[in-house]
RNA sequence: UACCCGGUAGUGUAAUGGUAGCACAGCAGAUUUUGAUUCUGCUAGUCAAGGUUCGAGCCCUUGCCGGGUAACCA
């Protein structure tokens, strides 16, 4: 069995630092920086970049990587959002050691290099109020036209800048812009603001400046103080490379690489901040680290392991063109480390009681079971077995189709690790539905052997109900019901997309008794379902809470579907 | 519309100008005290047309299609 992490992907960025190397762009130097903005919390696509920047450093000898917190815009950001970044980079399996950065950290420095191009004649305050100034833009066709600050004096800009520093103006009357080409093709080219008046506290700087740099103009510079070698950013800055090679190259100073690459699409999510923060704003989910969100803290809640996570950025590659990633790539990750280090219990979740008719009254038997048939090291334990059980209803079925090889009457099918049993009666309410079986065991085919050599088609599952451990379990599917949710009409709203099913409350679930004394956040594999990890946040050893991470593939499902879809010919 | 970027099996990705490979999905079979896992096999691809070349997925031209940008957000 080959181990997840083994194997180093290769990628154009890995290429292009490959043959900086070889060249000694940067004296062999591999510097990388993840730059969040604190605005939200992390997700799977946040992941995408962290794998990248942190690996590529930490591929390259003496590489590193730099966290920095992107926080120049203070209206929308907090320091719930730093922590809580914090905690996901490092869950994912990730260390700055100290090199912890923010922006804010920054903003002297930012400034005395704005009074710098101002200097140069490449920066001047401008008084266009916002919507002027997208109509002096000019259009694609069209270059735009020099607002009447354009030719101001040295010395004006140096004054009104300071001003503008020392509060002396209202927001908007006045913005500091760079000096670059009204006529550029580039719309980030025709003389972009720079600098903004935003008189509202900062939550590092606090009520120090009213002046914020935009991002970028801050981006670059941060890059370049932090000696960073490749700035690698998502494709939509791939307009903004001219502006940032412009400012650091005006300014003279260490001169990074803007790399772009593909942000992650994955089908059944939306993937953007604002989209995921009206989920949780709006109710439909139950937090940020709701186990259906695609965030880091939400996947973590589902039981999700770091491991599966950075294996799936490994699968998915880095390129330069959209995709949209299947779902299933993520579940396969999930379900192939799991499959390793998940230990097996037996849970059952749609219970239906069993009578063992035969067995005696007042016993109980301690069976054997295996913890994980993929890890011998992790032992055995025992399984209390007694007189009446609990099975899957599913388990059942009155008039089995012809594949179906489950319990039904007259049949015999093998408890996991206990018994052969054979159902001889079916019990119903009123109604007409099945409330309980009667069934016969076979003494003989203790531990799930028969001496005469017999086979059964079946292995279900069971749990002992004098030692059920009772628990509520909740059932994830995708949060919206359509591939791409966002490809909708203009006047359509994404969330007419959300899966109204997409959370299913099971409270009536019966557990083996070892499950009473597992740990909050340990992750189980219930045999022939899939795998639950018991809920942080609302987990008690009274009421034991399980999240389901992802199910077992399952191949009756398929086969079921088919004889559904067939219809039935005599 | 202007500018920028990109198009390789169903999906995601590989291939100094030299045999188009891998993973997931799908299909079929073997093993199995989980209809799981594991194993074996199969299916299926270079957007199009020209050009350069002994040879093009890769280089050039044109077209087509897709995405991005046109915030005092990042």
């Amino acid at each position: 069995m080959s181990t997840p992490e083994e194997k180093t992907p290769t990628d154009f960025i890995r290429t292009i630092i490959q043959e900086d190397n070889n060249t000694g762009k940067h004296d062999g130097r591999v510097h990388t920086r993840f730059p969040p903005e604190p605005n939200g919390y992390l997700h799977i696509g946040h992941a995408k970049s962290i794998c990248l920047n942190f690996g590529v450093a930490n591929e390259n000898p003496g590489g590193l990587c730099n966290l920095r917190f992107d926080d120049t815009n203070p209206e929308k950001e907090d320091v719930e959002y730093v922590e809580s970044i914090k905690e996901d980079v490092k869950w994912l399996g990730f260390d700055w050691d100290d090199r912890e950065y923010f922006a804010s950290d920054y903003f002297d420095q930012l400034y005395e290099f704005a009074v710098a191009l101002i200097k140069k004649g490449k920066a001047y305050a401008c008084d266009l109020p916002a919507d002027k100034m997208r109509e002096y833009r000019g259009t694609a066709t069209e270059p735009g036209k020099p607002s009447p600050g354009r030719s101001r004096s040295v010395e004006e800009n140096l004054d009104l800048f300071e001003r503008m520093k020392n509060g002396d103006f209202q927001e908007g009357e006045y913005v500091l812009r760079s000096k670059i080409d009204l006529a550029s093709p580039n719309f980030h080219m025709r003389d972009p603001v720079i600098y903004r008046v935003r008189h509202v506290h900062h939550h590092r700087t606090g009520d120090k400046w009213c002046i914020y740099p935009m991002y970028d103009y801050t981006h670059c510079i941060s890059d370049s103080i932090e000696q960073i070698t490749h700035s690698i950013c998502t494709l939509e800055f791939e307009d903004h490379r001219p502006l940032y090679d412009w400012i650091l190259d005006e300014l003279e100073v260490f001169h990074p690489q803007q790399i772009e690459f593909a942000r992650l699409n994955m089908t059944y999510t939306v993937m953007s901040k604002r989209k995921l923060l009206e989920l949780v704003q709006g109710n439909y989910v139950s937090g940020w680290d709701d186990p259906r969100m695609p965030t880091i803290c939400g996947m973590r809640r589902r039981g999700v392991t770091p491991e599966s996570l950075r294996e799936f950025c490994k699968t998915i590659g880095v390129t330069k063109f959209n995709s949209m990633t299947d779902k299933v790539v993520l579940e396969n990750c999930m379900r192939d480390h799991l499959n390793q280090v998940a230990p097996r219990v037996m849970g059952v979740l749609n219970p239906l009681r069993v009578v063992i008719e035969n067995y005696p009254e007042e016993s109980t038997e301690e069976l054997e079971a295996i913890n994980n048939p993929n890890d011998e090291s992790a032992g055995t334990r025992k399984v209390p077995f007694s007189k009446v059980i609990y099975i899957e209803k599913e388990d059942f079925m009155e008039e089995p189709p012809k594949k179906f090889f489950r319990l039904s009457p007259g049949r015999e099918v093998r408890l996991r690790y206990a018994y052969f049993v054979t159902c001889v009666d079916v019990i119903k309410d009123d109604s007409g539905e099945v409330i309980e079986l009667r069934c016969t065991y076979d003494p003989d085919t203790k531990g799930g052997n028969a001496p005469d050599g017999r086979k059964v088609k079946a292995t279900i599952h069971w749990v002992s109900e004098p030692h059920a451990v009772d628990a509520e379990v909740r059932l994830y599917d995708h949060l919206f019901k359509t591939r791409d949710p966002e490809d909708l009409p203009d006047d359509v709203d994404y969330k007419t997309n959300l899966n109204p099913d997409s959370l299913q409350v099971l409270t009536n679930c019966k557990l083996e008794p070892c499950l009473r004394d597992a740990e909050v956040g340990s992750r189980f594999q219930f045999e022939r379902l899939g795998y639950f990890c018991v809920d942080h946040k609302d987990s008690t050893r009274e009421k034991p809470v399980f999240n389901r991470t992802v199910t077992l593939r399952d191949s009756w499902a398929k086969v079921e579907k088919q004889i559904q879809n067939q219809p039935k010919k005599k």
